[in-house]
Formats: C-alpha cells, structure tokens, sequence
DNA sequence: CTGAAAGCGCTTACAG
DNA sequence: CTGAAAGCGCTTACAG
C-alpha cells in the first residue's frame, strides 16, 4: 500500500495540487482559495489521512525542521536530561532533534558533521570536543546556525550556554574554608577543555584569596577513560596518605569512584572530612549521610540553548553571537 | 556559499551526471566505466569535499537510512544506554538513529508515529504503549519493519525483545524464600503492561509454589505519575504497619523512594529486613548495604533488537516475526 | 479565484 | 564505455 500523494489529493478534490499546496501551507486565504474548496480539501485530507512527504518538502525547500544534536554520550544522565529538555522545547515549535554521540572520538564528530550536513538539518546544537574546529567553521561559514553547549572552543566564535565552573568550583572551597578545612583536594579528571579547567583555577583562587598554600599533592587527575579499578586504587592512596579533611569531585562518576573508596577505607564522611561532589546525582542524596553537591541548571541550560537556536532560526540574518553563563548551585546536604 | 551538487562534480569533471553517481554508488565497476574517468571523478569528489544530498536521494530511493526509536523518556536511564547502544550498532551499518519520547502519551505518541511516517523512515524501534494499536497495525500494513522492546502490545503481532520479567520476579521471591522469609511485601505500581503484571504474577506464583499464602495487604500498587512524596508515605505505611521481613521494589525509581523510607524511619537493611530492586542503579551498589538488583540485560536487548531490524532491513521480504525473551540476572549484593 | 510548469538533487531504466 | 531524460513529491513565481 503506498502512501497518497499531494497529487492523489488533488485528483480526488478535482483541483490542481496547487491549491491542495495553498491549503496543507495555511496560504489559502492569502491566495484567496474560495471557502467551498478550502473545506471540501481539507475534508478529503482529513478522510484519507494524507500526510504530506516531509523529504520532498525538504527537498524544495531546503530545510528539513530538523535540528542536529551532538554530544559526547546520550547514556550520561547530564546529555540525556538535556536531550530530554531540548526535544522537549524544540517540538512545540514544530522541530524534531536527530542526536548522535561521539565518544570524545574528533573522527566520530566529524563524520557526524559530515553525516547531519547531508541529511541538511537546519541547525546543529554540540557540545563540541577539540579538534573538529575546521569542521564547525565551515558550517558556520556555510550560514549554519551552530550553537555550543556545556563546552566551548575559543578559537571559534558562536553562541555558548554553560554553567559558571570557575565560581562554582570556587564556591565549593569557600565552604570548605568557612568550616575551617585547611587540607583540601580536588579529584579532577586530566582532560584539557575549559569546563574542566575552570574548576581547577576556582579551586586554586579560592585557596589563594584565603592564604592557604596550593600543593599540588592535593590535586588528582584522573586520566581520562581509564578503568574504574585504577581510579578507585588512586583515590584510596590519596585518602589513605595526605591528610586530606575536605574533597571536591570535579564530575559525578568520579565523586561515586570516591564514595566506593570510603565504603572500602571505611571512613566516614562528617564533621572532619567534608565531600563535595560536582554535578548531581541520585546517589547522592539517598547516601548516608547524604552528598553535598554542584548542581548545574539542566533546565535553564537547555532552555537558552533552544532559544538562541530558535531565534536564530526564526530570523532571516545572522544574530549576534551570545555567550550565557550561568550561575551552578550549590546543594548542601547533612 | 551553497554546497555543491552532482551537477558541478559532473561539469567539473566533464562527464554527464549519470557517471558521476555510478562512481558515488559504487557501481561504476558494474557499469564498466574507465579507470581513468573513475579517478578522476573521485580525485575531484575529495578536493571538493562533495557529500551526495541525502534528502535527494531519499526522495528519489524512498528510504532514508534512518530508524525511528520511540520510547518513554530519553532521559530515564534505561532508554538512554539502549539507545546508547542501539545508535552505536545502526551506526556502524550506515543507519542513523531518531528518537522522541512519548512521556506516556498516547496523543504524542501518535503524533509521533505520524511524523516519523512523514520523515519517512526506514524502520520503527518502539517501546509501545496502549491505545496506539491501531496507528501501529497501519505502519505494519504499509510493510515497514517495527519492532517492540521492553513492552510489548499483545494485539499485534510483530517481533519483540523484552527481558523474563516474570521469572526474575520469581527468582527474586524464591531466595527470599530461601532466607526463611515469610512476609514478602511487593512495592509495583498499577501501569497495566504485561512487563509490570508479570512481575507481579512471578511473585504471586513463587509464594504459591512453597506454600505461603498470598497477602493482599502486603502488595503496594503506586500510582504512576503521582508525587514522590505521596509514594513516601504509602510506603512507609507499608513498612510502619505491616509487619515484613522483605520486598520487593518492581522499579528502580520506586526502590530510591523505598530507601528513602527506610532512611527516615531508620529501618536497617540486614538479616531481618532484606530488599531487592528490579533494575540496577549506580545508587544500589553504593549504599551500605549494597542493594541487591535483578537487572535487565540490556546489552543483549539492544543487540537483539537491532538484529532483527537489520536482518529486516536487507531482506526483501517480511521475515517472520520473533519473540525473544532474554532471561534478567539476580545480583546479590550485602 | 485557480492552474501549468519549473525545479530542488538525486537514481536508474533505456538507448546508443 | 557513457549520457539524455524521466521522475520521486513537493513549493512557488508567474500567468490568466
């Protein structure tokens, strides 16, 4: 059974698909299409359960009402509740979010680019890695709304919506520094973007503006994807051998590494060793006693990040690049 | 700066456009075109950075070499790592994933199915919900491939990859059993699907088969989509007043409001009080004690869903449909 | 008030 | 060995 046609419509109704066009497009009255037709057109449409061709559309027109989202990992519980809220938004205005993930692979990325660019998306939303700058400067070039999200690449300027890392991490060692901590450490991961960096100079500033001395004992940075085993032995030698009275978790899995560490050391977490995780997580809060953590504003993320695309889709010119950052949370628990 | 098209490669290359998409196809063999126009052809493919429209040629083929994934929400974790997974798969043979939530809507959901339908795509992967029988019995007489996962819909018969609730729930029971226990509570909620009835009728059949009488009282139904706090409540009761020596969490999310329970009312997990969770959570292996979990072998339902699919894809023919049940696996944790 | 026709960028049966 | 042409299902400038 093949699906009708625009031209199955108009046979039916006995006008040109001209007019059934004018009517599925809400550009009847504006072409002054007689009411009688109108509705004896969209009657049919109704019976039959015409559906018009969305490829053809795209095709003609040359957009596809598709929006491109790029992202390290839809299973990491931040880029899914993001997708969730960005699907979300963009369909109440009629788009549709095609998502891929990269696994911080600049091969993937780029294939991916490659990939949505053919299937002609009207905008690309990415958390983007190093290395794909040529890639997204092309789209940019091309006239392709592209916006940034979570992280940034400097070397190329568009829109970015993010969570303030650097005050957040900052915040974090300043709670510390109010309970009287002076041994604090930051479990950090070794990747070299911003969003990760930042946390690693809030922590330093904080320190600094409160006269402790920085040791570089005191940081640990975990390489990137290595096995959970290597990073649980780590932690332990650093809990097992500074004198640490504080910790902040500069991502969530590190932080749940951590915990595992304290069940397996048997150290309790309380009024001489302090825990702060960055980034939510139910475990968390159902940890006993429960997690303090950095929260960062999914909601408000995802609701710029939509916006900014929508409106640049919705103008005719390039809009100005904007850059949002936003204020993270802090979420004290007991 | 518009992208180019077969047209300029051809004109570039001066050969007709017919040429030019032989060699893209990778028919140019079969065509018996000259070596030297086949290198030439591509020699200028590459310095261009030409990439074929695929909205074109999706018009022209009438497929779009990508799968539609409807499920319930791309945020709860168990959707994201199976369309974590799933991506990864079809991406590997050339199929690009697009996915929505139907946040238990029947209205979205066929809203989506219709949009899907208009996209045009090559294949639906549904996590089904009720009241949607009719829209999916018209794509399955319009002769394209659907599979079910998680859920399935018993008036339609297409193929379905979903785990062996009904034996985990049983199995759950019995090493309770086995324990010596006697008032064996079940925490489920009242969505009538036969993944959440099975497991219900695996608790039911389990106490039957050894003996111990089937307790109404000890069965709490949370209403789904009510507030967690009205779910904290019921569920206190439950533990306040009846007097139980185990449960049975049907979900994860109801197993986080069950421990949070206990943590208030500061039950202890231990040799007279023992909980299972239906599902794993990062949450269940962190706490003190460890939560034991039935878990969903997620892995394999991905594989097998996007086998069926594949194997549905390249084969001329509709194959017969399959139901594969995978059996889920009980981990005890202390 | 309505329609014939061009064209979006491809693929492919047919012709030579 | 290669190309001209039809056609996928739409939209829209133009004509009447």
């Amino acid at each position: 059974m093949k699906s009708l046609s625009i031209k199955d419509i108009a046979t039916k109704a006995n006008v040109s698909i001209t007019t059934v066009s004018f009517i599925i497009n809400g550009k009847a009255k504006e072409k002054s299409i007689s009411e009688a037709v109108i509705d004896k057109v969209q009657k049919i449409i109704e019976e039959s359960g015409y559906k018009p061709n969305q490829i053809a559309r795209s095709l003609r027109t040359g957009n596809s009402n598709i929006i491109g989202l790029i992202i390290e990992d839809i299973s990491n519980s931040f880029f899914s509740r993001i997708a969730r809220l960005i699907e979300d938004k963009a369909y109440k205005k009629g788009y549709k979010i095609i998502y891929s993930s990269t696994e911080n692979s600049v091969d993937k990325a780029k294939e991916l680019i490659n990939m949505f660019k053919s299937r002609k998306v009207d905008a690309y939303i990415i958390s983007p890695i190093k290395g794909i700058e040529e890639d997204i400067q092309m789209l940019i070039n091309d006239g392709n709304p592209v916006i940034f999200f979570d992280r940034n690449l400097p070397e190329i300027s568009t829109s970015y919506v993010g969570a303030d890392h650097f005050n957040a991490s900052y915040q974090s060692i300043e709670s510390f520094i109010n309970q009287g901590k002076k041994n604090i450490a930051l479990v950090t991961t070794d990747i070299n973007v911003p969003q990760i960096t930042e946390r690693y100079d809030g922590y330093r500033k904080a320190l600094e503006d409160h006269n402790i001395p920085y040791n570089d004992d005191l940081v640990l940075k975990i390489h990137f994807n290595q096995e959970e085993d290597e990073t649980i032995g780590q932690i332990k030698e650093l809990f097992n051998d500074k004198n640490i009275d504080a910790v902040l978790f500069a991502t969530n899995y590190l932080a749940i590494s951590g915990l595992k560490v304290l069940k397996k050391i048997n150290k309790k977490i309380g009024a001489d060793f302090s825990v702060i995780a960055y980034d939510d997580h139910e475990a968390f809060e159902l940890h006993t006693p429960g997690i303090s953590t950095v929260q960062q504003p999914l909601e408000e993320i995802a609701e710029n990040v939509i916006m900014l695309i929508l409106k640049q889709l919705s103008s005719k010119t390039k809009l100005e690049d904007q850059q949002i950052i936003i204020p993270a949370k802090l979420i004290i628990r007991e």
